[in-house]
DNA sequence: CGATTTTCATTTGTCAGACAATTAAAAGTC
DNA sequence: GACTTTTAATTGTCTGACAAATGAAAATCG
């Protein structure tokens, strides 16, 4: 663990780098205590503030966690699924609501690993799973509910369909793409016509689902995601229309 | 814009999330400058340190980027693919490397993202594509060639084969996956034999995005997917193996 | 006047020292 | 032995200072 004070790289990202470097290659372990703000900086020839940016910056991607008290400290953080896919989420989010990516790819993007799961979900879905997808059908043709509502539990049966899959690896880069879709997800559900659609689809998956049959899961997949981007543009051309002639 | 001096937070971590909510709720926007730290610190009235830290959490994903000197200061970030690529890549590694993830669950979600790129990638192709992927090809039949080399050969192919789909959401969900993997995958490549199997597989696969037939890509992928669990288990069990008996 | 150099004000990066808040362990008390 | 108090260790926050970078304004020169 070393660092150079005359490097044009800040002193606080040299350390936060050579504790990932640590953590990473295994010199430190999972749970084990870093030493306190002031050997670190006695350790790295840098004042306590210096060590405390470097600390928030691995703390901000969940690599530490620290506690206050005697025998706090900071410690190497076990890497969560949760976290990970919290990461996921914000990043996603970012990209779309910042233009880097368009709802058009996002949305391909999404089906396609929705795609991916449909094999694994027919082959390894409980009664459980075909349960909650079934509720959340029968919640979607509620005549009263909201956009919000809907898609809410639109979300929740894409995302019970994609933890059916039993792969959470799947499962968390799935959710950063559809939660970040969210947003735009909420405008097009909001005629009745797209709804009755959306939830004739939603049953042929599940009734795929149930029979175990893989392919005909992809095919109604396939039918949703067609029918999506094509109502994503409309409400994009619509938005742009609005603009134009306000 | 406010925060809680007396809720259990560290008023770091208020700071950053409010300052993050303004960022993605649109309030500020990209290259947008951020009042000085000073100004902040009144805003917010805590010091310039804490104002600091919650700066470097924010700085770590990427949200913010800082500048020294007159008319310097923090700006907001145009998040880019390539850096919600690295951040997938650390964190791939790490879930890898924590053993939150094994490598039969890494292994079956890289298998299943690039088999849903198959379609995609079978009718986007280009020709550049598809002479990278001979090129690469045909190094992996080198003799000569070391594990590490044939590994990154390997890595080359599977990323054409998934920009070939021509969505860079995938293209970046897949390139932690593969990252991830490295390490073992070096480890699974060393026998003459093995070579020679994936280069067959990956053959048939180019042979099949020439002709553009998705599902004949997807059919090679699979049989690809099946080896490399195969190995990657037999692997496994010899480590065991000369753990317990070394 | 135009181009170049110098000065200067602004802002982040780093440092030093202090105190508050929290917490586990040690010491004391019944 | 169970409970309470004290204590020491550690992070969280504050204050004030200086260094380093940097763009803009001022001064200088041809």
């Amino acid at each position: 663990m070393k660092i150079d004070p005359n490097s044009s790289e800040d002193l606080s990202v040299q350390i936060a780098e050579a504790i990932r470097a640590a953590i990473v290659n295994g010199d430190l372990r999972v749970d084990q205590r870093l030493p306190t703000e002031a050997e670190l900086g006695e350790q790295f020839d840098v004042s306590r503030s210096t060590v405390r940016e470097a600390l928030k910056r691995l703390a901000a991607q969940s690599l530490i966690r620290t506690q206050r008290g005697a025998s706090g400290g900071a410690f190497v953080n076990r890497l969560s699924f949760e976290d990970a896919q919290g990461q996921m989420i914000t990043t996603s989010t970012l990209l779309l609501s910042m233009n880097a990516v368009d709802f058009e790819t996002a949305c391909e993007a999404r089906y396609a690993l929705e795609r991916a799961c449909a094999p694994l979900a027919a082959f390894r879905r409980s009664a459980d799973h075909l349960a909650t997808m079934r509720a959340e059908i029968h919640r979607q043709t509620q005549p009263g509910l909201s956009d919000e509502a809907f898609c809410a539990s639109d979300v929740a049966f894409h995302r019970t369909l994609v933890d059916a899959a039993g792969n959470p690896v799947l499962s968390y880069q799935l959710a950063g793409a559809v939660e970040a879709m969210q947003p735009l997800m909420n405008m097009i559900t909001f005629t009745a016509r797209s709804r009755e659609r959306i939830v004739a689809l939603h049953t042929r998956i599940a009734d795929a689902l149930e029979a175990r049959d893989g392919a005909a899961v992809e095919r109604g997949l396939a039918e949703l995601a067609g029918y999506t981007t094509e109502l994503g543009k409309s409400v994009a051309a619509a938005r742009a229309a609005r603009r134009t002639t306000p």
